[in-house]
Formats: C-alpha cells, sequence, structure tokens
DNA sequence: GCGGACCTTGACGGGATCTTGACGCCCGGT
DNA sequence: ACCGGGCGTCAAGATCCCGTCAAGGTCCGC
C-alpha cells in the first residue's frame, strides 16, 4: 500500500485530500503541524509527502529542510498563490514539485503520481566491487569470480547499509535498527550470525575478513 | 512502457479508459480539463493523447490546436455523436482518429494501438525469446515452439512489466503496484498464483524455471 | 440468463530462512 | 595466570515464504 502523509493547517483541505487519495486506494495520514508530520515521517517513512507551506509552528520550508536532511522522500509542495518566494525557496530545498493554491485535485493527482513514480524509478544503481567480487545492491545480484551468489533477503539488507557508507563506519546499534526494526538495540548476536554468514559466501578467508571488517565494540564497515 | 494519456471532463470516463488502459500495459494519465491536460504533455510528452472534445475550460478543439503548435504526438479525439462540426475540425487541426461517444472499448484501443503504430511507436517493437519460446509483447503474441500460446490480460501485464526489465529485477511491491493498483502491497499470493500460471504455460519444466526467475523475498525477473 | 474464461481468495506442505542459545577463542585488564 | 567482555561459529527449532491446488465469484459473449 503505497503511504502518502498529507501536511496542512486547513482540516478542510484535510478531508478532501484524504477522501480522494483514499479513493485512489492509497494509505493516507494527515498532520495539521510541522511537528506531528516530523514525527509521522520519523515513525514510518511515508512514499510520498504533500506538504502545505504555510503551518501554524514551524515554517513549510522547515519541515522541508528537516526532512532533507536525513531523507529523500518525495515531497510536493501545496502553496498559496501570494507565497511564490516561498514556493522558489521550497523547489531550491530539494521540493519534487509544487502545487498553488487553489488546486485541481486532479492535476494534484497527477503530481503525486509523477513524483512517486520518479521516486520509485531509479536512484543512483549502487555497486560495490572488490577483488573478484562484485555487489549489485539494486539488483540484488552478487557475483564472485564470475559465480552467482545468492544472499538472503536479511543478508542483502545488511549489505546494502553497509554498501551505502561504503567504507565509513556502521554502527551496530544502526544497523540493528535498520534491518531489524527500532526496538533492537542489543541483539548484537544477530550481527555477529549474518555477518558470518555473508563473509562464509563472500570473502575469500572468511576467518580474516577484508570487506566485511569488524571494529570491536563499535560497528562494522565496508571496505572495497 | 507506452504512456496514454486521457483527457475528458466526465470522472467515469476518465476511470474506465484507465482502467482497460491500464489493463493492457499502458502508462496512463489523466486530466479532467484542457489546462492540466496541457501541463501533464508538458512535463511528460505522452505517446499519444485520448482527448474529449467538450472540456470545462478550454475548447477541445483549442487544446488540440495548442498541442500541434510544439508537437506531433498522436490524438486521438472523441466526440459526442452531434458535435460533427467539431470532429470535422478536429481532423482539420491535425487529429489522428477520431471516435464518437457513446464508445466502444475495444475499437478505441484499436485506434489508439493504430495511432501509436503510426507514429512510430515509443521505441523498438518489444519481444523477448528464450529457447523455443517466443514473446511479443506490443502485438500480444506468444509462441512456444511455433505454437500459439494464450495468455489472459492479467498475464501479459505481468510478462511485460518483466520484459521492459528483462534480465534486471522488479519488485513484488512495483509488480503490485503496476498491475493491480497501489492499494495492493502484501497480495503477493496473486503474484505466486500468476507466476505460476505464466510458468506453466511457457516454462519447459515448470516446477525447474528457468525464463521466470523467483528472487525470494524480494522479487521477479526475466532472464534469457 | 447460461456458459466459459478469468480473477480472487483461502488453505496447505515443504523448503529456505530466521531466531535463539550455547560454546570456544582472543585480548585487555587485574 | 585468571577473568570477563566481545566476537565468531555452530546447530536446532520456529517461522516465513513460495509453489500449488481448488473453490467460489465476476464479467462478458452468446
Amino acid at each position: 500500500m503505497t503511504f502518502v502523509l498529507a501536511v496542512d493547517d486547513d482540516p478542510a483541505i484535510l478531508r478532501t485530500l484524504s477522501i480522494n487519495l483514499r479513493a485512489r486506494g492509497y494509505d493516507v495520514e494527515t498532520a495539521g503541524d510541522g511537528r506531528s508530520a516530523l514525527q509521522i515521517v520519523d515513525e514510518r517513512m511515508p512514499d510520498v509527502v504533500i506538504l502545505d507551506l504555510g503551518l501554524p509552528d514551524l515554517d513549510g520550508v522547515a519541515v522541508l529542510k528537516r526532512l532533507r536532511a536525513y531523507t529523500k522522500v518525495p515531497v510536493v509542495v501545496l502553496s498559496a498563490r501570494h507565497e511564490s518566494d516561498d514556493k522558489v525557496e521550497a523547489l531550491d530545498e530539494g521540493a519534487d514539485d509544487y502545487v498553488t493554491k487553489p488546486f485541481d485535485m486532479e492535476e494534484l493527482l497527477a503530481r503525486v503520481r509523477a513524483a512517486i513514480r520518479r521516486s520509485g524509478g531509479d536512484g543512483a544503481p549502487l555497486v560495490v566491487e572488490s577483488g573478484d567480487v562484485r555487489l549489485d545492491v539494486t539488483e540484488r545480484k552478487a557475483t564472485r569470480a564470475g559465480e552467482n551468489v545468492r544472499l538472503t533477503p536479511t543478508e542483502w539488507h545488511i549489505v546494502e547499509v553497509l554498501a551505502r557508507r561504503e567504507g565509513r563506519l556502521v554502527r551496530q546499534g544502526e544497523l540493528l535498527h535498520e534491518v531489524w526494526g527500532p526496538a533492537y538495540d542489543r541483539e548484537t548476536n544477530y550481527l555477529r550470525v549474518y555477518l558470518a554468514q555473508i563473509r562464509r559466501k563472500l570473502e575469500r578467508d572468511p576467518s580474516k575478513p577484508s570487506m566485511f571488517i569488524t571494529d570491536p565494540g563499535i560497528g562494522y564497515r565496508l571496505v572495497v
């Protein structure tokens, strides 16, 4: 279910958006101010955000900035006609598209669809190579000396997190949160088990890892 | 993916068009008035436009004129029976074909296909061959060892999505969104059922698929 | 309104995958 | 030398996911 977050201070608009989006089969949540919007994003990353620029607490642009600090979720901005400065600023800050109020619902829906399509499309394909090992993360294809190697979903998930920060340290807690969810903090044995499996499949000498390096007491890193 | 823009002021007709076109594997966007139609064309040139002549804001002919000012995108015009003047005028303005309301869906689809074909299509026709199996996606023709094989619309839709990304991974969610709509995310049993049917019809040994490969927990891919 | 093709939905067995606990090793601190 | 924390390894049981089948249900043409 595609999950849409709509943010506006006008309950009537939220209602209209909600009804129309739900009628098209989207899962919708609404927020009346920036604070709760950020909270919702935090606990359940939407597939797209519809963001009004005029909010009671935080400025819409401020919300966008905060979002962009840690996610690339597509954002379609709503702006009243006279707020053209804000609009430009919002696009600069990484909004994906904008619609001016009063807006035509069909147009908004079209732009939402377009935003989802673009984001679901090709993010930069993520490929890591080291020695005779090749990891195509977006395609979920791993080869070693030309041979296909099968990784399980969880193994891929871990590899993906490490690959996205290739060379940099990823703390144990971050890995656990990312792969198993925020409730997991101390189950470092999961990491031990899976890193061992990954190494067994990919490392030349699994007992002397050259790609998947342990930083004892801190975390792991993927070096090429 | 061939991209169709449907323009009509009647939401019911848009819905019907949308459903039928999507079911045939087209990517569809809709517009309820001339202004948003032009906007969509502006941001993402369609491969064909279905244009109703009776629109709330701009006249359909006016829309067509504006389109023709900068593009040769094929346009199939919809016209109510009594608007014969408009129809003639539309053809003069460069419409490629017309269909009178109430229209037969199959006829409209045929004319849409014809318009796309005349315009040179959206690129090379999509054909996949593997072993003794041949899949002509654009023509909706499947053969196996020379024998015709019948695929249902939904089966074709799935095959098309996989064929357009031949060799690459298509995630379960993408397939579900593409074929069944954004509300479907967890109905992976649909995929299981249909992939089984497709394999039964096309694979040499359906229990050991060589074309329609499962990536457990992630998605499917079509390899040749 | 009848029949057939197609789609939806639930159930189930088997196999892959995940979870969990136990154990031994290395290493730094005492 | 002893001890404890952190790590790698292993294996067994639980769980999840896939392929398969079959029973309705819906839609469309005759």
